[in-house]
DNA sequence: CGCCTTTTGTTCACGACTAGAGCATAATCA
DNA sequence: TGATTATGCTCTAGTCGTGAACAAAAGGCG
């Protein structure tokens, strides 16, 4: 990504262009992003026309006027690029298509048995069914640990608790040419609140996201940090509890044990584990909102387990802000501020970083799978692919007939 | 840092050349150059020649010949850009001179009594009196975490056992407009290991720097991480030893009590802390290998304990690489390995991550200061600054009267 | 010793890009 | 209705890197 001729410049313009309708959800005129974007008039007339007629972008009218000549809005175009995104749970999965500005419609919602199959067949047929000449790529979050061994080969995915080791997820989806963006869900849920939620602008925050238990990311810069071979993030599996319990990564102590739906159930002497209880979970967090002592007492330790972990993370990696999507913000309160307090450095306690609930939600990783589609198309390689494919009406895919 | 403009380009290219050179020490030829950055012949000749005039590089013959015609080696320029290097540690400090290739010449090295000023002021002097105009900076490795609460601030330091608090060294140092670049000792080890060690070409490694204490840095595309307020790395305070000792930082359970020349004197009984015990440190290492048990029993205590967290951080980051410097290397060993090793998940056992010692031992701060002063230079802004200052025969500073 | 081969440095015409100025356009405001 | 204002479009000027043609400086070889 750097360029030496003349050539490789109009490209950059053209992803800084589209970058921008992308992030602001297509909502800036033209003559504010020929501004932001720091472009000559002339520059962007020629940028956003070539845009258009590679059906990248449409311009529609603006509502409203100032004094002068009406502006347009560049915004996604009819028979512009999709993104195909995947949430998949410990129960269950989500499907929706997503345009570029970061539209995303939920096509499908439905569970799972558990199996790697059981899961991935149904979602790859109905992938299958959604394919089209707009598709630039699936993106699919998964509960796990998305690891690739070597750069070109297939990545694999472990779920501990589901029982799962070294699956296949792109042979399963038999996706055929399509690109395919596999990733854990923390990380991606980290990544969508640093392009739309609490994270936007911020260099240096930490993200956690909390299901069945715990996971998260480091994002430095707005963007994730992936790690050597993509299982960075995995923060749970740090003796940081001061306990010594088994875990089922195969060490003990693990602070990702008490912390999440899974710990509240064991607190609680509920069954747990095995990708079952996130309903159970959610009936005990409100009878704790309504005063049940001991529903309470077992959040609170859950909650003192996250503030001390996050404060150890805030003391390694001294992040800005930190954000909790999923079960996080039901985590939020008292007990988890006073444990966080306590396990930062004197140095850091008079201006602690913030602990905030995240803006999406359960909907991170979904989003996040989009934003992951999404970042490998708004390369030089990815937008002239693009345009190569429109030129020639061919489909858009990373392999051959392409210009490098 | 984003191109735009064909004259960016131009100050990209110039860029792209020096680091090149930079980076190689130079030792490479200008063919060889021109070939590895991909640039034709024609620019290769008019970029040389600008930063040959300029006074950033000088050629000189190619020592041997092939068959065709002799091309010329670049190199630092005799009147080329210098940064000066100095690392601060809890009882000595050490200057040296660098050039444009890395190459380091120490000029003093002088113990200090543990005040900032006893510190400070001698190195401040000596630095004035070094300060010229080929200076293109002042880097300084300090052993403490190096705190900018907002940009543009001074940088404040804190090291606990010396009970150092908001030092403020820029103040102390009083170097007028000549720019100063604070960094921690343990990031920049990682710094210099990263462009000049082991870490070369290791897109995600993770550096420990053992002294006194510990600390330590993540490098991600060959950069160490910083932090939103640059005190990123700070490994040592999160609780994974499983105990609960005090630390100075005002927690407890601290990694960072369990590792290091302190902790190896404590659980000999000898008196430590305050900077003070390097030496005896080193006595008890050499015992050690020598066969005396009870040295041996506290040093592989101590590499346990190493062991242990950094398996932890391996799970946390998933690096490529793990390197050790300052006592590190003499705490490697089937101790820190099999706790290392039970440390990790079971995901990451068949292919750990390699824990080696680092090359430059404890030269890395010294050089990793270097480096910030000339990672700092090689960029738009320093490269046209300075050829501009060369332009008008006026000194380098970060300030005024330089174009934007 | 002289000539051919090989590799590198230099020069220049060419195409591509952006900035910026001048002009056209389409709204609001009085 | 006409002045004002902000925006879009078009064209020229300046800069950059490429690549080919040419010059230079060695080694290889008879």
């Amino acid at each position: 990504m750097m360029p030496t001729v003349s050539g490789d410049l109009r490209a950059l313009n053209r992803i800084r262009v589209l970058r921008a309708v992308h992030d602001c959800g297509g909502s800036r005129t033209r003559a504010q992003l020929t501004r932001e974007l720091d472009l000559a008039r002339g520059t962007a007339s020629v940028l956003v026309g070539e845009l258009i007629e590679s059906e990248l972008l449409a311009e529609t009218p603006a509502a409203e006027h100032a004094r002068g000549r009406p502006t347009l809005v560049p915004g996604p175009h009819p028979r512009g690029p999709q993104a195909l995104a995947v949430d998949l749970r410990e129960d269950e999965w989500e499907i929706a298509v997503c345009e570029l500005g970061g539209r995303a419609t939920t096509l499908e919602v439905r569970p799972h048995d558990g199996t790697p199959e059981g899961a991935f067949l149904p979602i790859g047929a109905a992938l299958r069914a959604l394919v089209g000449p707009r598709t630039v790529g699936v993106g699919v979050a998964v509960a796990g640990p998305v690891r690739q061994a070597a750069p070109g080969e297939d990545p694999l995915v472990d779920i501990a608790h589901l029982r799962w080791r070294d699956v296949p997820v792109g042979e399963l989806l038999s996706l055929g040419a399509v690109p395919l963006h596999l990733g854990n869900d923390a990380r991606l849920a980290a990544l969508a609140e640093a392009r739309r939620g609490q994270m936007r602008g911020v260099e240096v925050g930490l993200h956690l996201h909390i299901a069945f238990d715990l996971g998260g990311s480091l994002l430095v810069g707005g963007r994730p940090l992936t790690g050597a071979s993509g299982t960075a993030g995995e923060f749970g599996h740090m003796p940081m509890a001061g306990d010594d319990e088994p875990c089922l990564c195969g060490t003990s102590g693990c602070w990702g044990v008490q912390v999440g739906s899974n710990a509240l159930l064991r607190r609680l002497g509920l069954p747990y584990g095995g990708g079952k209880g996130r309903a159970e979970a959610g009936r005990m967090l409100a009878r704790a909102r309504s005063g049940d002592r001991a529903a309470a007492e077992a959040l609170h330790a859950v909650a003192r387990a996250l503030g001390k972990g996050a404060g150890a993370l805030v003391n390694a990696h001294d992040p800005a802000l930190v954000t909790l999507s999923g079960f996080g913000e039901d985590l939020l309160g008292e007990a988890l501020r006073e444990a966080y307090v306590a396990a930062l450095m004197e140095m850091r306690r008079p201006a602690p970083p913030p602990v905030v609930a995240s803006a999406l939600g359960w909907r991170g990783p979904l989003l996040g799978a989009m934003e992951s589609v999404f970042d490998a198309f708004l390369t030089p390689n990815g937008v002239e692919r693009w345009r190569h494919a429109r030129m020639h009406g061919v489909m858009y895919t990373t392999s051959a007939s392409a210009p490098v």
